[in-house]
DNA sequence: CAAATCACGTTGTACTATACAACTAGCTCT
DNA sequence: AGAGCTAGTTGTATAGTACAACGTGATTTG
């Protein structure tokens, strides 16, 4: 059990390090779209527009952080609000022309910047990380 | 390469999705010390005393920010500060007896939630995701 | 040695992300 | 039609953060 024990704390060790790094890197990295704008219009991207309470729903936030967040990127140009014609109440959101061209831009960087990180590694051990991180993430869903 | 893109690609995704969740459920968690807080007295606990300095060095924050969250850890009574004899600048920050005992509380609660949260894991991938995160955690230092 | 420079920390100011509560407006169901 | 529910906004408050300006003590240098 001792073994075991230390690898749960290396775990959690690195888990909080990476954690507390990560909001300021990526200010650092996209200083035009914050890490939380991000996920958000990414989520858009890939769901093919979605509402504001779904995105509350699904990244544990407040729904007046959500309504403030999509109004910043709005202000931007990034996002388009259409009122679902069956509901007068739901605004279904969509990543604009330029949302979409930004969003990919930062995707584009984010992804040279890990694959720079990850370039010494092999593929096996690429492989298994990534299955390793998705296992972690999924038993979290839900709960933090 | 198809298949190592993939994988950094979810590497990307999951540790993104697990840096914005972090903080909040940190916080959720342990309300009696945030995530910044924590790690900070972590450290001052880990080694025997530290500088300000030494401390937004480490983890990458402006000397302001540390200011005041000593600041807050001291006005809780969980750090306290030593004057350098040998330079009257420099205050070395501990913890106090207070500090160190909710920081141990914290910890091992922390643990225990990693432990439930990795309960079903087998021993030797605890051990592959313990090391791999260190890979790549220790491949930011410095640069995030 | 005196002046310039550097290092350590604090304070003023501003901004972002966030939550909670109160609210408006639209939908649903009895 | 009225009660209650749902979607979203706005007011208010807090935490964390950065940057710039500053005070004070240490170090270097002309």
């Amino acid at each position: 059990m001792a073994h075991r024990d230390d690898s749960v704390e290396t775990i959690q060790q690195e888990m909080t390090a990476f954690a507390r790094r990560a909001r300021a890197s990526a200010a650092r990295m996209h200083p035009e779209l914050s890490l939380v704008s991000y996920t958000l219009l990414a989520h858009l991207d890939d769901q093919q527009g979605c509402r504001a309470t779904d995105l509350a729903a699904h990244y544990l936030l407040d729904k007046s952080t959500v309504s403030r967040q999509i109004a910043a990127l709005e202000k931007l140009g990034f996002v388009e609000r259409r009122i679902d014609p069956d509901d007068q109440r739901v605004q279904v959101l969509h990543p604009t022309e330029q949302g979409a061209q930004v969003l990919a831009n930062v995707t584009a960087r984010r992804r040279l910047a890990f694959r720079e990180r990850l370039a010494d590694w092999n593929e096996d051990d690429l492989d298994r990380f990534a299955t390793y991180l998705q296992r972690y993430n999924a038993a979290q869903e839900g709960q933090g």
